[in-house]
DNA sequence: TAGTTGAGGTTGACACATCATCCAATGGAC
DNA sequence: GTCCATTGGATGATGTGTCAACCTCAACTA
C-alpha cells in the first residue's frame, strides 16, 4: 500500500475520537447498571438472552454464539452468576457433553429491574443527542466493520495452524 | 420521558450492531498488537505518549490527564510495565509526592516496531472501508457523545457524595 | 470393538480495571 | 510555628477477560 504511515488528520481525528467515547460509554453502562440493579453489562447480555427463552432455558452453545462470547468467559461468567444465584447451569439429558443455562427467580427479578434503566439511558446517553442519520450510519459503518472482521477470521482460520497442521500429516503420511 | 420503553427497531440495529463491533474491534487491535510486539493497547497508549515526550520523560499526573486513566490503574499499568522492562519510575526533585515515568530503551524498541503495525491494521479495518462521510460522522458522533458524558459527570460531582460530606460536615459543626 | 478425532465445557494462570483504603508530602489557615 | 484538608500516588481485594491445557463424551473409522 503507498498510504503514509501516519493517520491523517482526519482518521486521527474519528480515531481518537471513537476511541475515547467507546472506552467511556462503556464504563458509563457498567457502572449504571450496576448502580441501579447490581448488575455487571456481562451479566445484563446473559440475563438478556435467557429472558427471551421459553421457560428461560437456553444450551450454552446456544448462548455462546449469541453472543459470540469464548466458551471460557461464558463458563467463568456462568460460575461466577451461579454462585450469586442469578442462573443454574443443568446437564442436557440429549447430550452429556453440553450443557443447559435456567435463569433463576433472582435473575429474572434483577433483568426485569435493570432493563428499563439501561433502556432509558441508551436514549438519554446516545439517541437522544443524534439525528435518525447519524443513527443509521452509525450501524451502517458497525456492520460494515463487523462483516470485515468476521469475512478476515473466517479466511484465517483454514490457512492458521489448523491448516498447517493437516499439510503437516499429510505430507509425513501420517 | 413519554418515550416508549423499549428501543425501536433503528435504535436497536445501531444499539447491537455498535456493541458487538467495538467488542470485537477492540479484541481484535489488542490481539494484533501482542502478537506485533508483546503490547497490549493499555501498554501501547503509555508507550505513545511517552514517545511524543522529550527525552521520553512525562510526569505521571500529565500522564493520566492525557489518557483520562484512574490514577490506581495507572499505577498498577506501570508496575507491571516496569516489572517488564518498559518504562522507570523517578522521583520528582520538584515535588516528592509525584512522580515521572521514563521510557526506557526495551520500551522505545517495542513501541516503534508496534506502531506501523497499528496504524496499517486501523486502516485495513476500519477507514479502507468508510468514505469520508462516514469517517467524520463517526467523528462527530463521539464527539457529541463524550462532551454529554463529560458535562453529565461534571454535573453530577458537586452535587454527589464530595457535596454531601461536606454539609454533614457544616451541620453537625465539625 | 478399539483407537482417533473433535466438540462442549472446566480450570488455572495471568493481565487488566475498579474500588476502597492507606500513606506521604504539600500548602495554607490559624 | 502547628493543624489540617488536599493532592499524588501505592496497595490489596475483587470482578472481568484471554489463553493454554485438560477432561469427557460422541461420532467416526479401521
Amino acid at each position: 500500500m503507498a498510504e503514509p504511515a501516519r493517520l491523517n488528520a482526519r482518521e486521527l481525528r474519528s480515531w481518537t475520537g471513537y476511541h475515547r467515547m467507546s472506552a467511556r460509554f462503556a464504563a458509563c453502562l457498567n457502572q449504571s447498571l450496576l448502580k441501579d440493579a447490581g448488575l455487571s453489562y456481562a451479566d445484563y447480555e446473559i440475563l438478556v438472552a435467557l429472558r427471551e427463552c421459553p421457560e428461560g432455558r437456553m444450551s450454552a452453545g446456544e448462548l455462546r454464539c449469541e453472543l459470540r462470547w469464548e466458551k471460557s468467559r461464558l463458563s467463568h461468567q456462568l460460575r461466577r452468576m451461579q454462585e450469586r444465584g442469578l442462573v443454574r447451569r443443568e446437564t442436557n439429558p440429549a447430550d452429556a457433553r453440553s450443557a443447559v443455562v435456567r435463569l433463576l427467580d433472582k435473575g429474572r427479578c434483577a433483568i426485569e429491574k435493570a432493563t428499563p434503566h439501561h433502556t432509558a439511558r441508551l436514549r438519554a446517553d446516545l439517541f437522544d443527542l443524534l439525528t435518525e442519520e447519524q443513527i443509521d450510519t452509525l450501524a451502517d459503518i458497525s456492520e460494515t466493520v463487523l462483516a470485515h472482521l468476521e469475512r478476515r477470521e473466517a479466511e484465517a482460520l483454514p490457512d492458521g495452524p489448523h491448516g498447517i497442521e493437516r499439510i503437516e500429516r499429510e505430507a509425513t503420511g501420517r
